[in-house]
DNA sequence: GCCTAATCGAGACGGTACGTCGAGTCTTAGT
DNA sequence: ACTAAGACTCGACGTACCGTCTCGATTAGGC
């Protein structure tokens, strides 16, 4: 997966060209975006970078693989541009509704962004297809922004506001995981009412009632 | 979609052949439980069927049509065969909790089930990336099931054990949504214990604190 | 081949539709005429006439049978229409090579009438590479016609304007088999001139005469 | 059509694989001569030949077009391994009636030679029907046999043997066109005696020579 | 002049081949 | 050594027709 360290064969070397990696990702990404998953091939992807399909097969080992790391790439760079006041961390103002309700709005402008529509979307279905697509995906991209959410919840424990036997890690689906259906099986629409009543909802019920 | 009355292209008639239709079910059903949706070949389902390849483009658009057809004709089944205790509601024994956790138990088991694994697997992973077999899956097969739970909650405000403004489209989700994104997304273990979990996490937040 | 007295399988009724019949013989013409011989299908025909498929079945065996049957039928309105003159003889003015000419440039403007080519080409190509048709062809629609060179030449025999030990089988290839070349296989242009010219060849060698 | 040169579409390259090329040769003669040209099909010649059916169609337009470049081969290492005696001249003796007489036995010989036989048939047929075709067929295998029998019978003017003002090309069709004919069109047997035949009275003519 | 069985139109069926696309591998020049 | 280019084998695509097989709905002939 990882470009540097590893590939898939092993030609393994120093001497690969980065204008051809660019250039490769950049297509990958605009054709996804222009024409959808299923319709993106490799030959496409070589002919659009004006590369040759073995480039790509020496580094990648398919398609899903090509759009897993330009995606990555892409991810990296959106959260250096974003600034990183949310890039490591949930902000903890005392208020766990609060903090949680600006997080997910975040996320919701961002669910919208075109730029991530298309790959993620293409990225999450081919994951659930593709069990090694789906765990890389998962540990890669979801994984990290979880954690942050388990911290968040431990923290709001450390100060009493959610009990003490909640697992975190169950706590946060309570709002992750009906906002990512919504987006991924279209089976409902995304607003900020949307997720701060998930959060409403999700609170009153791991906060000790006893007020 | 529907076979019966309408059919994508317009051949249409009376005279189809019902033997071929159930050989390219069964073939459809079994191809993508052995290799996968990827290596499923509409070729592949016609010499295992029997039927010329014609005879499915005659009726069907595309392989995920055919799939989502032969996999609403197995829930029918299965949900004929099952019984019907839990095919039209679900039970009210007046505690919700109870209620809700042993409709989710079942669904576990359903999940967990092979026959219906990889096709409901394939199918929902296709719903992500082609909309339209997105909103069918989604109208005709979950949505269906979404409405028990709807019920239910409504029955419960009745009761008095949910808050009144509480919206049951969205309070179903804080159990369905974590189950469903564990199940497709591989983030996570499914089991018993987990579900009553969601279900005691849930409800807390939902039935009236003032006690 | 011949549809009244026996016809492939065996349906044999004198229940037959005149009006398919004819239809189909249209259709088969045209669509060869128009689209030439190896893109008219069956089908093609079947649809054109307002005929189902099975019709054709039932009384040919095949696309040549059908041509065939429509080309002999077209030929016999053909030589009714134009008059009995040259139907069943070639005129004997007791000049020879008068009279061949004569008939040879009958010949020359029935191979250019468009009715005729499209269809003849067709059966003569496929007679080359299927010898039934290629038999039919031959006994049915060219025979007939050599038949009468071979009387014309015995005559001429007779009265001496042929020796006696020439074979009228061979002879007449001497006009018509290059004429029939240069039509059937775009050797060169077929003209009075040129048939004039095979004519003298034929009759006076092409050594010097010694007189 | 040529293979060298050009090639219909415009892949074109000096990479072109020259096993490849003889294999798809060897597999097209070989499947016209056991299964006839009919039932001979791209599919088939790239599967005995082992190659992709994409090969063939890079290179070729058409099943005759393999086929004919197919034949041209053959022909071309057949008159190589024929010796020279009777590839770039007609023997003159002197005696232009022997001398026909001779090289006709040869043809006679070659045409039931099976290894031609099949193809040949097959790719005149398709000529009939298909101009281009039958003009590659004329130009590229014809023409060059014509072509020796014109140089043949003009010196036979220049030394006496033949009228100054008979045309060489319409001479040659006397014998050439009768032997064509019942060949391609089973009007006729073909034997030595029916050559010697067609020879003498193509250049004496069948009518009595006053001497 | 009615009855009934063969023929008719229509077109779905199991097949074969078509010509195209893309996958992944391999080869050739060029840098 | 890696690259761009692209030919190679292979497998699936979706389409066109093949020849066979039902389906009602005429339709013509023997009663």
């Amino acid at each position: 997966m990882a470009a540097q360290k590893s590939a898939h064969p092993a030609p393994n070397s120093t001497r690969r060209s980065e204008k051809s990696r660019r250039a490769i990702y950049d297509a990958a990404l605009a054709l996804v975006a222009e024409v959808g998953y299923p319709r993106t091939t490799i030959e496409g992807i070589a002919a659009r970078a004006g590369v040759g399909k073995q480039t790509i097969y020496r580094w990648w080992s398919s398609k899903a693989d090509v759009l897993l790391e330009a995606f990555l790439d892409l991810s990296e760079q959106a959260s250096r541009d974003a600034g990183p006041e949310y890039e490591f961390a949930i902000p903890d103002t005392g208020d766990l509704a609060a903090d949680l309700k600006a997080v997910l709005r975040l996320t919701v402008d961002q669910l919208k962004d075109p730029r991530f529509e298309a790959p993620s979307r293409a990225l999450a279905a081919e994951g659930v297809v593709n069990e090694e697509v789906g765990r890389v995906f998962m540990t890669k991209l979801l994984e990290p922004s979880l954690l942050l959410y388990v911290d968040r919840v431990r923290a709001a424990q450390v100060a009493g506001q959610v009990r003490q036997d909640v697992d975190p890690r169950i706590a946060l689906e309570l709002w992750v995981s009906p906002l990512a259906q919504r987006w991924l099986q279209y089976t409902g629409p995304i607003s900020y009412a949307y997720t701060d009543t998930l959060v409403d909802y999700a609170l009153y019920g791991i906060a000790p009632r006893a007020r």
